[in-house]
DNA sequence: GTCTATAGCTGGATAGAC
DNA sequence: GTCTATCCAGCTATAGAC
């Protein structure tokens, strides 16, 4: 209750940055990621462009906190808990929700997952979200018995190229989601049999 | 010898309109794809804007010209003649172009197979070629015993995710391109199981 | 902190002299 | 066909009044 000062108006401020940050979500749903203007940002958000850098401090600073807040939303898609205990089944749920996530917002997937802008890189901060999320989907695949490091990036190829598929080639449809539970067969079916051998394939890594 | 004036005329327009693509090639490698600009362009191509303009009706106009002969410098990259006449071996060759093709020159990729650059749609023309190349690597497939639309759905999701991985977080290096062979083998295992089954599946596509 | 106004630049595309 | 010169729109970013 007797916070001092300095901490609501620093609530506040979070709070104006969270409403621009709004508005630019809503900005490139219209124009597309690479389309987001700070003029139009700030029409949309009721206000004007020096307003807007009272709160950021460049372009690309907005698209970073956009980036902080779609990783923190990706982790916590996939963290939720997983109805099943079966290892196979978690690992298809996990499937279906990265296919949900990334084809149910197309700009949120093109700023997370593809490098489309020029000039951006997003800060370590906001990037450590993308990465406690993907540790999610390692301990999934370890209950699976996969661990290898060339069998998670064997997966994490396939997922994406189908997810990268269905985005380009078939927007709103389902021609290559249909393909995921095949994909999973297919694919621990084969890590089943590599596993076994994984010292010998590590030896041979480097000739 | 006597040809008709405007046919010498017509391979004149033709030579600088290939000159200009040229420096247009030369202009993304080092700014991006979606950096080009005309004034840097004309620059390099040691003219000025509106000469271009006489050799091209847009800036669109000369990605479609740069996308056409990406699509038949593709083509002809799948079409050589495979070394090797078994069919696991001809598929292995065919990744191995893939991704030398798709490595070797990162913008003409992305022109070729992302949507990254906004209000640009290739024309009919240019596309055949890329059309006609894909058609070879069904050929392949088909030689394998893979004929159906969701295996090859599949396979195209699996090599361009590789690709795609391997650009996107290991540019320049092996990670994801030395997974390639195993991606055959566990593409093929999974192929061979299932075309027994085709019939069926395709019966439950719709259920 | 919010505004008006604008600087300063770069983009694609053109008019018109030669 | 090639140039100079320029239009006009868009952008990011800032100065300065209130």
């Amino acid at each position: 209750m007797s916070y001092p000062a300095a901490d609501w108006r620093e609530t506040r401020r979070e709070a104006a940055r969270a409403a621009i940050v709004e508005a630019a979500w809503a900005a490139v749903e219209d124009e597309g990621l690479a389309g987001l203007s700070l003029r139009d940002l700030a029409k949309r958000a009721g206000t004007t462009t020096p307003t807007i850098y009272k709160y950021f401090a460049s372009k690309n600073d907005i698209y970073d906190a956009m980036f902080g807040q779609a990783a923190a939303e990706f982790e916590a898609f996939l963290a939720a808990p997983y109805p099943s205990e079966q290892p196979r089944a978690a690992l298809e749920e996990g499937v279906r929700r990265f296919f949900a996530f990334c084809t149910s917002d197309i700009p949120r997937y093109q700023l997370l997952f593809q490098r489309t802008i020029p000039g951006f890189e997003p800060s370590p901060e906001s990037f450590a979200a993308a990465v406690r999320a993907l540790a999610g989907t390692r301990q999934v695949l370890a209950r699976n018995g996969v661990t290898g490091t060339r069998q998670v990036d064997l997966w994490t190829a396939l997922t994406t190229g189908l997810v990268d598929q269905q985005i380009s080639n078939d927007p709103g449809g389902r021609r290559w989601t249909r393909l995921a539970e095949d994909s999973v067969t297919m694919f621990l079916d084969h890590a089943r049999k590599t596993s076994s051998s994984s010292s010998s394939r590590r030896r041979r890594q480097r000739p």
